[in-house]
DNA sequence: ATACCTGCAAAGTCTTTGCCTTAGG
DNA sequence: CCTAAGGCAAAGACTTTGCAGGTAT
């Protein structure tokens, strides 16, 4: 977990309190190299005694007001979250029918685009979402 | 509306009744270059009056099977839907704050990529939802 | 004639908020 | 202390479905 404390600094400097949520909702969000829904998270061992669900749900949405986490869409009903870590993937693989999510490994081929449009368009802090769907082999 | 025709073709190969309804949609789409949310096609003029809100969804979920029309996620609580027609822009340029969505003109990047997924990952039936995101002139 | 389509209304799923209590700095 | 954070419960937003009656083929 050498990103922790990392993370806990970044939460300080955005005015967030070290309560047991945070620290928690923190953890399992690194551990999980996949984006979580709010339910997944607040349903984890880690967080299921510990906090309500509107308490997940309300720090998610400030550390994605502070840009510690990123809200991702990805074609489901629920919103799924990821911590936003430098040199952590941003892309992702979706089977269409079971609906499992990967991270892509393959160096991701739009930055340079992002570039373009960031100063053809003047759209300020771009970034982008990427994701391939398609049925996987358990489910072909 | 050169596309309308063919589109019913499709249609009915797909085994659907030719209705009042199933033509708004499909037309409606054709007029919007931009994605629509549920809500936005049966409040839509062409469509209000002549039909629940119940049957465009119940069309959409058909003409999404028939691979007809897409399903989008973009980022947002609704879904967004648009016609899977071939040579019109699939990728997506989103204001954070007035949610506005453009399609983008570049040429996309990933279809490449796309290929190597396919071959390296034994996904079938690939496909990609690209978007970038950032705050418009209007909004900074 | 018959299988599909539709409207209406109700139920489901996931998110968001209000209010009052608790606790971090 | 003072203000942000949390718990509980209720309200919203959007989607999905059951059923009875209508309609394309």
């Amino acid at each position: 977990m050498q990103h922790l404390s990392n993370i806990l600094e970044q939460c300080k400097e955005a005015g967030l309190r070290r309560t047991k949520a945070l620290c928690s909702v923190l953890t399992t969000l690194l551990e999980n190299t996949s984006p979580m829904t709010l339910a997944a998270l607040a349903e984890h061992p880690n967080l299921k005694a510990l906090c309500d669900r509107a308490t997940v749900f309300r720090l998610l949405q400030k550390l994605s007001d502070k840009g510690i986490v990123r809200r991702l869409g990805l074609h489901e009903r629920a919103a799924y979250f990821t911590l936003l870590i430098p040199g952590r993937h941003q892309d992702f693989l979706i089977c269409t029918d079971c609906g499992d999510i990967r991270p892509i490994t393959a160096p991701c081929p739009v930055h340079q685009l992002e570039k373009e449009i960031a100063t053809s368009t003047g759209y300020k802090n771009l970034y982008h979402e990427l994701a391939f769907f398609g049925t996987c082999n358990d489910c072909s």
